[in-house]
DNA sequence: ATAGTATATGCATATATGCTCATGTACTAA
DNA sequence: TTAGTACATGAGCATATATGCATATACTAT
């Protein structure tokens, strides 16, 4: 349990989350889309994966991050918190377009599952 | 929301919440139930406070720390999250003993309000 | 095989956090 | 007024965390 709220209780771990709600994600697509160095992105992510709150799985080069369904099954309550205050966070909007936007220009040549 | 989840991603901290569910405590209670030395009592319940989690009231040299209203009205499901997990704690079952036990000795002098 | 892309990780560093000791403040009791 | 109790907070230290740079690994495409 304290590892979980660990795992979340750093902006832009939460930012992460917020995205990946919305579906599936590549590291690649994390860094255009939080603007976050490859290295960030990818510590950040194992931090939320070690935690139980992502799970991954790999695709050619690419390695995709999901919300793990044994953490919403475990964590019901605070999934729905997260659900329900993530699309608050200061950046969200911003980062929703960024996703947009990079879609758009194929900053991410990988094709999502 | 990062505030709230920074102030319950420490062990002492969710403990002491986890106390704190079954009633208003004063810090000396905490110190005792939880075998803490006053001063880190006083921070973590200060940090708690900051982040909007306890409330506090004095009653004469006593200070009274409570769950915030407030703060279960704008986090019910992360609140219901708390009081589900929290009496799974490893500590719980022994911080509770020992409250009883500091209750009994009467090792703090404040009457419960 | 070779070059390129995607991801993970070791190392170094800056910052944040948790803890203790000592001290300050507020209230009580005599 | 004086001593005692409860609590808060400043200073200092040890540890943890977040981050960037460089490098290693794994896979793809030619």
């Amino acid at each position: 349990m304290v590892d979980i709220l660990k795992a979340l209780s750093d902006e832009t771990r939460l930012r992460i989350v917020a995205q990946i709600l919305k579906g599936d994600m590549c590291v690649c697509e994390i860094e255009d889309c939080l603007s976050l160095t490859q290295s960030n992105a990818s510590r950040h992510l194992t931090v939320l994966k070690k935690a139980g709150v992502l799970e991954s799985y790999k695709d050619a080069q690419w390695a995709y991050y999901k919300i793990s369904p044994l953490f919403i099954k475990e964590n019901t309550e605070l999934f729905a918190y997260l659900q329900r205050k993530l699309t608050n966070l200061p950046c969200y909007e911003k980062d929703c377009e960024n996703y947009t936007k990079c879609k758009q220009l194929n900053l991410c040549t990988c094709k999502k599952v």
